[in-house]
Order: structure tokens, then C-alpha cells, then sequence
DNA sequence: CTCCTTTTAGACAGGTCTGTCTAGTGCCTC
DNA sequence: GAGGCACTAGACAGACCTGTCTAAAAGGAG
């Protein structure tokens, strides 16, 4: 009942990981992935019902680290307009990584099979869980309008990746932080 | 040599349109295709080369329409900085329209092969006519920067995009216009 | 009418992909 | 040392998918 995790189970997460985000969901197969791996294709389906749900536990992991790296950069903070713009430096810390092609939500989403998908349920629950902390920011914040300005940060956020991923773009997420940092500082506050 | 084209062709493109749009290249297959077109398999190959082809004649359709599409909203305009704004008239249309889904060149080549797929040389073309269109403008407008405001406009427009795609959110693209025009009437110019 | 292009229906081949199954091997614990 | 857990190697089944092929029909143009 230790915490301990078998080491083929980490090593396909690891794979999966690194495969499915470079390469895409659909067109990784899992062969590739337990190739990668180095782990046999019975444990796959020993320590998962099936390709589905790795692909959920890999979704799982990525929400669950860009948790943690904006838990990290907002931790300390007090004022929530600061907290607001950390999360662009948190995406900023994330686009430098290399390797970085977008939303990993996002571009499973795009190619997922239906809105009941594994991946669109994923997306649906990262997104559900974004706006909910930008929203909660904003509104500590004291804005007259906090879905506005919430709305608003999002807008940035989101063209911030779209930019770096689509133009290859390394200036996006500096423009964008700056044209967050004005919507902060001039929306009207009670 | 006249310019009739064949009704097997153009029905293949339609379905092709509607399908590999609303689900996905690569989850539609060419049976979807040619069932929803009507026609037999064997035009399919008679008409184009193979799905590659038929996905690049695809992405080309969507291009050559958003490019008439954002000309018909910047025709009779004279300001460039109401060109700029109009960008954005055509993206509202576009997400009014029932189906968005996002770009679809972004969403095919999120779940491309590689970087010489045909949808990941399609959205490079694209990106380029667009990132080009947009500085022009720009520059006609005789901004100081025009490169830094033509990114600025470019994020939001990436931005709103994503946003009415992955929140469902209806008031996105408004919102951007808003922005950009903040963004506009406040850039220093020459 | 005749030629040539386009289209049809469907069988078929060859590939890839997920998932199953078997038989056996370490390893840890009791 | 016995039993259960995690894992291995690889064959195999079944589904799906692209693309080919055949034999024939429709249709317009000269």
C-alpha cells in the first residue's frame, strides 16, 4: 500500500508523454509508444484498460504540471493582480522549454473523435478549471467587471500560445503580459 | 477548357469541407467521404491523386474563402486602421456561422504527421498570406512599429479564435475588436 | 455514330492499429 | 519455499483504412 509505482507504468507515461505532445494523439500508436518505452505491450494493458485511458492519464499529467508551475509562480504573491500576470509567466517559463507546440488540451481536442472523446472531456475540464482561477483573480482584485477583465485575460492568454505555436513566435507571451498589464491597471475597480 | 467542373469533383470537396472540418482529417476516412458525396470510390481517385490531395484541396478551399471573405469586409474601406478592424468583421461572420470550430488549418495541423505534411505546409502558406496582409496594413497606416502593432492584432485575432473555440465563448471576437482598436488608436505613428 | 472523358459498383490487396492471449520469468512477502 | 504481483516476448485476431483494379455505363463533342 506504499506509494511506490511500477517502473513500466512511469516509463509508458513518460513516453506517452513525450509522444503524444510532439506528435499528436491519433498518429502515435501504441507500438511506438512501448517501443519508446522499452516495456512490453502486455504492460500497457496491464496497468491501463486500454489506449484511451493512457491518453487520459497523460491529459491528467499535463494539467496537473501547468497546475503546479502556476501554483508555483502566483505562490508568495498577495496582490491578485500580480497573481493574474504570473500566469503569463508561467506560459513564458512553458514556451522556452523546448519542444513547446501548443496546448496539449487543444491539440488533442483537434483531433479527437467526437465531443465525448476522452480528449474533449479532458479539455472541457483543463478549460472549466482555467476560467475558474482567472475568474477567482480577477475577482479578489476588486474589478467592477471580473468576468470582463477575466475575459479579457484569457483573450491574451490564448493568443499568446495560438502565436507561438502557429508563427513560431518567442516575443508573444512578453506582448501579451504587457497588453494584460494594461487591461489590469486601467479597468475600472469598485 | 471551359471552367465546368465536374459534379463528381465537387461534391467530393463539399463533403470533404463539411467532414474533415466539423470531425477531423484524420478521423474521417474517405469512405465517410464518398458516402456522404454520393459517388463511388474510384471518382475519388480519378479526381485527385489520393486523400492528401483531396486535404490540401480542402485547406486550400477554406484559405481562398477566408481571403475573399476578409477582402469583401476591407472593400470600399480607405483607412488602413478600419482594414485592420475589419479583419475582425470577417472573423465574427465566420464564428456566427454554425459549425466553428476553430481554424482549420490550425486544427489539421495539430494532428498532422510531420512538418512536410500537407497540412502542416498548408498552414504555413496561410499563415504567411495572413501575417503579411496584416502588416501591410499596418504599415499603410504609418504606425512607428508596425511589426509590433500587426503582432499585437494578430494575438488578438488568435486569441478570440481560440477563445469562441475552446470556451464556446460568443462574445470573444467582439471583445478582441474592442482591444484592438484600444490598441490602435493608441499606438504612436510616424 | 464514334471517340473520349468521367463515373459507377464493388471486390480485393496490403498496411496499420488496437487489443487478446499464452507461457514463462523475476521478485517480494509471508 | 510458496504464492501472488508485475512484467516480458511475441504471436494472433479483428477492425479499419488507403489505394488498385475491373468491367461496364453514361454523356458530350466532333
Amino acid at each position: 500500500m506504499t506509494t511506490k509505482r511500477s517502473p513500466a507504468r512511469e516509463r509508458l507515461l513518460d513516453a506517452a508523454d513525450r509522444l503524444f505532445y510532439a506528435e499528436g494523439v491519433h498518429t502515435v500508436g501504441i507500438d511506438r509508444i512501448i517501443e519508446e518505452a522499452g516495456v512490453a505491450k502486455g504492460s500497457l494493458f496491464y496497468n491501463f484498460s486500454g489506449k484511451d485511458e493512457l491518453v487520459a492519464a497523460y491529459l491528467d499529467g499535463r494539467g496537473e504540471r501547468r497546475r503546479a508551475r502556476i501554483e508555483r509562480h502566483t505562490a508568495g504573491l498577495t496582490d491578485p493582480v500580480a497573481k493574474l500576470l504570473a500566469v503569463f509567466d508561467a506560459l513564458a517559463e512553458a514556451v522556452a522549454e523546448s519542444g513547446f507546440r501548443g496546448c496539449a488540451f487543444a491539440n488533442a481536442a483537434a483531433e479527437a473523435s467526437g465531443p465525448d472523446s476522452v480528449e474533449a472531456v479532458a479539455l472541457r475540464r483543463y478549460r472549466g478549471w482555467f476560467d475558474e482561477l482567472v475568474l477567482s483573480f480577477a475577482t479578489e482584485a476588486g474589478y467592477a467587471d471580473p468576468a470582463g477583465v477575466a475575459e479579457r485575460v484569457r483573450l491574451l492568454y490564448d493568443g499568446a500560445v495560438a502565436n507561438t505555436q502557429l508563427d513560431a513566435n518567442r516575443g508573444a507571451v512578453a506582448v501579451a503580459r504587457q497588453m494584460a498589464e494594461l487591461v489590469l491597471t486601467t479597468a475600472p475597480r469598485n
